[in-house]
DNA sequence: GTCTATACTCTGATAGAC
DNA sequence: GTCTATCAGAGTATAGAC
């Protein structure tokens, strides 16, 4: 039950929020981690505070009191998860080996799914909605550093450094097949049996697919 | 708008329904199609028969007039889904060329996707929520069939006819690409661009990405 | 077949006692 | 800080006129 947990988000430039308790911090942690899984499995609108709170083992108007509304809860959680969500990508450096970063990328994608599947359903989920809480991030923020990392694809791929490839394409292979072992999770285990853990031997195959792909 | 339509599912040993007039088929179809739309991009709970009604142009006690219940409508629209969704991999042929059966199932799958989005994101749904009303599709009609075609893969590793990789893997790779083109459409669509379709180059890329990856 | 009116429950949010 | 009580609105579903 001890899962990872995200960074606080920073607000750049939005006032200093009022100092909190130990109790403040540890019962908005609480609610956040109930939130997370309870938007993260129904979407904004199919979530209720009435499950939130039951899951946070708190009554409804105290959740209401540690945050301002079913939306602000939210939000909180969207903010977090967006913040670390680039981490990856902005990691992959122009300086380095094209295959050894491409790999490097991939498997740092495949350890957020790991270590955060609920904040990636949490993301599925808005994507399939369409996005509409989103938007500004995907085309102020995502857009802007995919183009950035394709051209740079584009580079290694013209010096021979790597396969010639569509580089939006290879990303967003790389977001689907990562992302799919988290948001599909409940599939996959019922495919693989109960034994088996979702993501047992991705790793490997991934490498395997990315290395062959990506040969010059 | 002239999406195409999933065959009716046939319930096999229930009763026969009540034979239908030309206007109780038309209505019904037009709310299924009302109700695939809100169900596939907010969930079961997410949607309301507010909306289904709006979207299909009918009033509310009127959609109930021809379904029993919000519940109903899912039901259907699901039970046609499912029927549909195996045909893919069940085409694959154990007499064919392994490497041509491979691509060409993974062919079937993406033209799933680009037309039967909504469909697709409407399994997604499912499955994020935990696939509670699919559990028994998962494992009495689809984990057989993996498991059925996942011996065959074996097989032809085995005889050399491909490359050796996890027959799991490879399945769940090819319904992870495929099915993102459709779940993700919306991010997609912001990434590469309003003039762009979002499975513009798809099959180019997939085409190489899994003949760089069969190769024995 | 379709509508208005309505019953009843759920949901987000607030008031106020403790 | 936490609780019970409660409100207003939205939600599913039904009754009954047309």
């Amino acid at each position: 039950m001890a899962a990872p947990r995200l960074p606080t988000a920073q607000k750049s430039g939005s006032a200093a929020k009022a100092p909190r308790s130990r109790i403040q911090k540890r019962n908005r942690q609480i609610i956040l981690d109930a939130a997370l899984e309870v938007f993260s499995t129904h979407g904004f609108r199919g979530a209720t505070l009435d499950q939130i709170a039951t899951q946070a083992g708190l009554s409804k108007p105290n959740v209401l009191y540690y945050f301002d509304s079913k939306d602000a809860i939210h939000r909180d959680l969207l903010t977090r998860l967006l913040d670390t969500w680039l981490d990856p990508l902005r990691m992959m450096n122009p300086a380095g080996d094209p295959q050894a970063e491409i790999m490097a990328y991939m498997r740092r994608k495949l350890e957020l799914s790991r270590d955060f599947p609920r904040e990636s359903r949490l993301f599925a989920n808005e994507i399939l909605q369409g996005a509409p809480r989103i938007e500004s991030f995907i085309r102020d923020d995502l857009r802007p550093l995919v183009d950035d990392k394709a051209q740079l694809l584009n580079e290694w791929a013209k010096a021979g450094r790597i396969a010639p490839i569509d580089p939006y394409h290879l990303s967003i292979s790389i977001w689907a097949l990562t992302q799919h072992y988290a948001d599909f999770a409940a599939q996959i285990a019922m495919i693989r049996g109960d034994g088996h853990d979702a993501l047992e031997g991705a790793e490997t195959f991934l490498g395997a697919l990315y290395t062959r792909l990506l040969a010059p």
